[in-house]
DNA sequence: CAGATTTCGTAATGACCGTTATTAAACCGC
DNA sequence: GCGGTTTAATAACGGTCATTACGAAATCTG
């Protein structure tokens, strides 16, 4: 019983994801968000909560609708195609909106005042956990023989963590898809491989 | 004549660099800097004016006091001593201090408010000036036989800033000199050379 | 239709934001 | 020591922050 809700949850959140990603969660104000979703700021908080919330909300909204490359990526069958995958799905994903281009996640991660701390903290916290994800993929990898035995799928997944956070700030500085394709390339030409005989050195032309 | 300041402007520069370090632009308050330098807040206003230009003198004393490994690596013979110099010598000032981690350009970069647009433009700018530079030094490599005909000097150091600058995400995520050690020899284990013959993909042991 | 319940929209809350009058104190040349 | 000038410190400014009372409107059950 009682009055029904004029606006549609999914929709505002999905406005409220895009501004957050575009801001980042302390230069994103309250009042941004109830613009961008078409509703008054009490029916927002009665929907989700305060603002640290709402962005928690936001957080695994992003990771359901725009991360969902990465578990297809991780079910390649190769290391390599894996790295691939990650890497040409999230230049895609850092330059496909102008609006908000880059990482939601790397976006609110690195700035903050004490108050925002937990909000970090939470990043931080979701970073960590795809990291691992891959790392543990590179492990199963080196187990089946993909990756050489001394690879090491520790340092690999930090390496290409790094690419892809490197790729996400110079998204957030302008840089084009094509652009940012060639430092994945240059990334791939050093992923390392058992079988074959390479030479990455000088694989670029 | 007039009354003598009291306070050294040097020593409160450099404890407002380390707030804006740690917290970036939006996320560091007015009394955050004034309680770190020890000088009320019209003594910080006649000295520096006002916020925005705070931190653009915090921005240029950061270059001149704790980015000055750039010249230098520049400097170096060949563009993998650059690469090499760059990278550990960014993982030392990522890492060394442990109130604020990371890059303070890179992390005053991504997120803001409108009103904080200047501020973000600002740092993207000295970024790509930055990028700049070891791109033309990686293009004198180039003529002058240290890098291969077919290297791309300006993906090449879009890719290796690129580490950089996710090394400094990761070393805001808590990631440790050793870490951040293994992915720059990751990184350096492609890097392109023209004449010895290179088997970088099995480089790591 | 009556009563209970939920949402909506306005408007207000106290706290903090960056910035600056204003007044008192310290220094200079004379 | 005195007038002119610069700095120091207190305290205030209007604006915006996140958050929420409160009363009106809308929907359900009976």
């Amino acid at each position: 019983m009682g009055r029904h809700r004029e606006f549609d949850v999914e929709k505002a959140l999905d406005a409220v994801l895009c501004v957050f990603w575009s801001k980042g969660y302390e230069g994103t104000s309250y009042t941004d968000l109830t613009e961008a979703a078409g509703v008054e700021r009490p029916a927002l908080y009665s929907a989700f909560g305060n603002k640290e919330a709402l962005f928690a909300h936001a957080l695994d909204r992003y990771y359901e609708r725009y991360l969902n490359y990465i578990p297809d990526a991780l079910h390649k069958p190769t290391s390599r195609e894996v790295a691939a995958h990650m890497l040409y799905n999230a230049i895609d994903l850092n330059t496909r909106y102008p609006k908000h281009t880059g990482c939601f996640n790397i976006t609110g991660l690195l700035a903050g005042s004490d108050d925002a701390e937990p909000v970090r903290q939470m990043l931080i916290d979701v970073r960590a956990r795809g990291e691992a994800l891959f790392r543990e993929r590179l492990e199963r990898a080196k187990a089946e023989g993909d990756l050489p035995a001394t690879a090491k799928p520790d340092a690999l997944a930090a390496y290409l963590m790094a690419v892809l956070h490197g790729m996400a700030v110079q998204a957030k500085a302008g840089f084009s898809r094509e652009t940012l394709e060639a430092v994945a390339e240059q990334a791939l030409a050093t992923w390392p491989s058992s079988s074959t005989s390479v030479s990455a050195g000088s694989s670029q032309d």
